[in-house]
DNA sequence: TCCATAACGGAACGTTCCGTTTCGTTTTGT
DNA sequence: ACAAAACGAAACGGAACGTTCCGTTATGGA
């Protein structure tokens, strides 16, 4: 039934008194292989131990916990989606977006992230890491579209906040609930939405 | 360590060829009690087995599987938070949202529900309930102040599920990065976004 | 050149948990 | 009186976590 693609059960021997950078690649890929075939469901240690071909003990050498491996997979799959404001808040909104969704759904990256909002709500250390590292380095852009746009006086800068977290929010409801083809059309309505100006 | 609180280890016996609604209720309570002072990370079938004084046969006599036991255990905490139109869209938002955080706040309610969304990502069965029972009978109280407002043309009708979903995830948001404290300040705002008329 | 050091993969460990099975007991309804 | 079914308890098989041990491999300092 697991098939577990026994592709690529490639060792690595030991290479001296120091780590060995290729089993950190190697098992890097293995959870990300992992992630993308089986879901969370299917992400364990062993499976990742042996898809990659490495030792447990080579894992927690380079992770601490579950958790930390998850973020670093996520790290490695980020691609970069970047960010450049126009001068118009709700088109930009709308095209990172669009490019955010294709990102998490072409890619492992989207069970990646659920997987780590999940993992989160079991680990409180897991949880603190999400909210005061992993989150705010990967918002910087898109908060970076809100700060131009609060520049250009569109919208007021004690909003920012807000508006952020409904867009973050959006996101999450889509790809927690596995919606990410169904929901597309909502995306322009909603991103004009958090564009929009607070004159009333 | 685990002190485990051995308050109420009270078993009950077989009352005859037929299943004791006294069990559930007992197991119903003790998941409660285990959520409440575990969180999701202590939430085990056997934690609740002995919190119950009940065997673990028992309680898959009621319900099948973990999932199924959290979607009832926010069931019953539910506390029916009503949400009449006023006539207001934003401000019957921002009422209800206060009214929602305030329960997942102060009752074991919002670990409960950080729960259920974490558990929803590896059980892919626990997904599609969530998805097409649990939250569609959750969200019909403010749906219905979105229909309200569509047909009072506060809003276009097309654009009640963007609008929700953005609702949605701004509370999702806030709980699953247990910032709901913190948060506070952003509801009438977003809320102000959220009902905005489309005029632009 | 020797050798302590440390990483390697692999195996096994002890623990925890899920969901199931087995057992003896208790009570019902027939 | 007795079959039926639920009860609590205990144990099970399977999986997973994170750790410990093992024999092997290669480095780099003395």
């Amino acid at each position: 039934m697991k098939a577990e693609k026994a592709a690529t059960p490639i060792r690595r021997a030991s290479i001296g008194a120091r780590r060995n950078p290729a089993s950190q690649a190697a098992i890097l890929a293995a959870a990300r292989a992992v992630l993308a075939e089986q879901g969370y469901a299917g992400f364990s240690i062993d499976a990742v131990s042996r898809r990659a071909g490495a030792g447990k003990p080579t894992i927690y050498r380079w992770w601490k916990n579950r958790a930390d491996l998850l973020m670093e997979v996520y790290a490695a799959e980020k691609a970069r989606i970047r960010a450049v404001p126009t001068g118009d808040l709700a088109r930009d909104l709308t095209e990172h977006t669009k490019q955010l969704w294709a990102f998490w759904w072409g890619t492992p990256s989207g069970r990646t992230f659920r997987a780590l909002l999940a993992e989160a709500q079991s680990d409180p250390d897991a949880l603190a890491a999400l909210r005061e590292k992993f989150l705010p380095e990967r918002l910087l852009d898109v908060r970076g579209l809100f700060a131009a746009a609060a520049a250009r006086g569109d919208i007021p800068t004690e909003e920012i906040e807000a508006r952020l977290a409904l867009y973050i929010g959006f996101n999450w409801f889509y790809v927690l609930t596995d919606q990410l083809e169904a929901g597309q059309a909502a995306i322009p309505v909603a991103m004009r939405l958090i564009a929009a100006s607070s004159r009333s």
